[in-house]
DNA sequence: TGGGATTTGTTCGTATGTATC
DNA sequence: TGATACATACGAACAAATCCC
């Protein structure tokens, strides 16, 4: 799996597509760690602005939680408001 | 306040000469903070790119100097070497 | 109590591409 | 053609929270 920068597609939505289908997969499980802002620079050869950005996407689907000094994580019942 | 698009003035030197007059009158005096890049991009709905300009213009006039990860200030005297 | 490592939060610096006027 | 404006992407610096020893 892997990033293309000379797709029509921003890499930070390929990579929010790309976290947000392990979600869906149950790769990643409610409650589950996200990988660290500086695995998925290293793994992918990307910039921490584009990681966050990717994030950013998955926090306004509702699919992840962030809390500083600790990490992100998938979304559970209890993060939901709705 | 707010800043126009259809205007024969550019929005990156309306928003200087918004800020130009906060600092002529007082409102942000020397060695004030001014608004951070993000906040002035979603409080006027502009981009980045644009803050930037307004900055830049504010910069050459003597008003205002910037500190990478710190944040922009109005000058004070000491700023001043002139 | 303290210090170091890790991680996220926030800020500015720079470059490139695209679209519009 | 050039100025304006937005989006994307990588860097760099500083700040704050967490964790562990």
């Amino acid at each position: 799996v892997s990033l293309s920068h000379d797709s029509a597609v921003p890499v930070y939505r390929q990579l929010a597509g790309l976290l947000r289908k392990r979600i869906a997969t149950g790769v990643l499980a409610p409650g589950a760690p996200l990988p660290s802002e500086s695995s998925l620079m290293g793994e992918y050869g990307i910039s921490r602005d584009t990681v966050r950005k990717a994030m950013d996407v998955l926090r306004e689907e509702g699919l992840a939680v962030t809390v500083q000094g600790k990490g992100s994580y998938v979304t559970t019942s209890v993060d939901s408001q709705g």
